[in-house]
DNA sequence: ATATACAATTAGTCTATACTCATTGTTTAT
DNA sequence: ATAAACAATGAGTATAGACTAATTGTATAT
């Protein structure tokens, strides 16, 4: 074994103690996340969940000192990237666009994501676990209040005009959450998938109608 | 202590070996829900249950042979239930009635019930556990698949004049389960009480409008 | 009446899991 | 260079929960 230290660079360099820190939190989060989806509540253990990270069971309590702890951060991790993900596509959205369309596209790329069943885990949880309170969860209180100004601010026009505006968009997420708790928890084969494209085009049409300009009646 | 034998008739009678079977196995499936409810599925133990139950914890491993069995057990019972108040209402219903209402009505009785938790907790277990495969339980097949002929036979004149007439059906679905699935998990109070009141009023109006004879266009 | 099947109970076993702790390795401050 | 702080490890403990088994109680046959 030739010794060449200056040449070739070590692979693992010389990284700071928060550096190391962050990066051993990512790995716990995300093998928290992927437990979440594969196993459920329950089969998230500690131990499932460091193997999964390929880390110590020692260094997730050094980080996290206690399952609990692990969970709620996990559900603020998944709640920011979900939220992160939204708000970027929709601000990215060109003026012109069909937004209606867009905004049922964008809200069903979240719920339908395979980390919604993460979510709907840990709400499920939250609500038996007393001391999980979800007030605890800033992230998760920010997607549910950041969602009427967000529309808002894609409809200015449309939320001056309808008084039911924030009614809509509560309608809206109830239909993409609907969908999404079948998607996480139904066995998806082609008719199953089909009738979820049928009810999303069929729902869009519906706001089509209900956010154009009131024809004037005849 | 006077004994007075044949005048006064023990309170437990004699039952048989059959009605016995059947009482424990009703109290069994009863704490197993309400432990669903307040615990979720993994407080659902078997010695949570049968504490609740007031049942000796080898009597629970008699008659269900293993938890997973109780909780198929459970899911099938919370189903029919569900499925059977859900029928036997909509039935009941005077033919001149505003229907449409009437049907979202009933279904988020079912959907806003406190059981539709314990149903949440069993989806989300089926959906990790591949052992509680979704296709072992008939009656939860039954209320998906039951769903699109009982509206059928409330709306017939809909049925036949719509045709993406299921569609609606799923998404009437989707609301009410979107709906119950906050109820289920959020800390309720008199604001999302409110806006999901009001949520149901939109939506009913929305299929009202949907569902009417068309009017001629002018 | 008696035997047989079924229901219910209790004590106990075994495994999985959350968490502790003593130790080692790595980074940062002086 | 050295010490102090921080990160990470792995062995070990305590406990809770699913399930077993031997036994007792209760109903139904003959």
């Amino acid at each position: 074994m030739p010794l060449v230290p200056s040449t070739t660079p070590q692979p693992r360099a010389r990284r700071t103690q928060a550096e190391r820190s962050a990066a051993t939190r990512a790995r716990l989060l995300d093998a928290s996340i992927g437990c979440l989806i594969d196993y459920g509540y329950a089969g998230t253990t500690t131990l499932a969940v460091c193997k999964r990270a390929g880390v110590s069971n020692g260094s997730l309590l050094h980080h996290y000192g206690t399952r609990e702890r692990l969970l709620g951060a996990t559900l603020e991790a998944v709640y920011g990237r979900l939220r992160g993900e939204v708000v970027r596509r929709l601000e990215a959205l060109p003026k012109g666009d069909d937004r209606i369309d867009a905004l049922v596209d964008v809200l069903w790329s979240a719920f339908g994501a395979p980390e919604f069943k993460a979510i709907l885990e840990l709400w499920l949880a939250a609500a038996s676990h007393a001391d999980l309170s979800w007030s605890m969860w800033p992230e998760a209180q920010a997607f549910d209040e950041g969602n009427v100004p967000l529309a808002e601010a894609l409809f200015p026009e449309v939320a001056a005009r309808l008084p039911d505006f924030s009614t809509w968009i509560s309608l809206i997420f109830q239909v993409v959450q609907g969908l999404g708790l079948v998607n996480a928890t139904r066995p998806s084969n082609v008719e199953t998938d089909a009738l979820r494209a049928r009810t999303l085009t069929l729902f869009k049409a519906v706001l089509r109608d209900a956010f154009k300009a009131e024809a004037a009646p005849c």
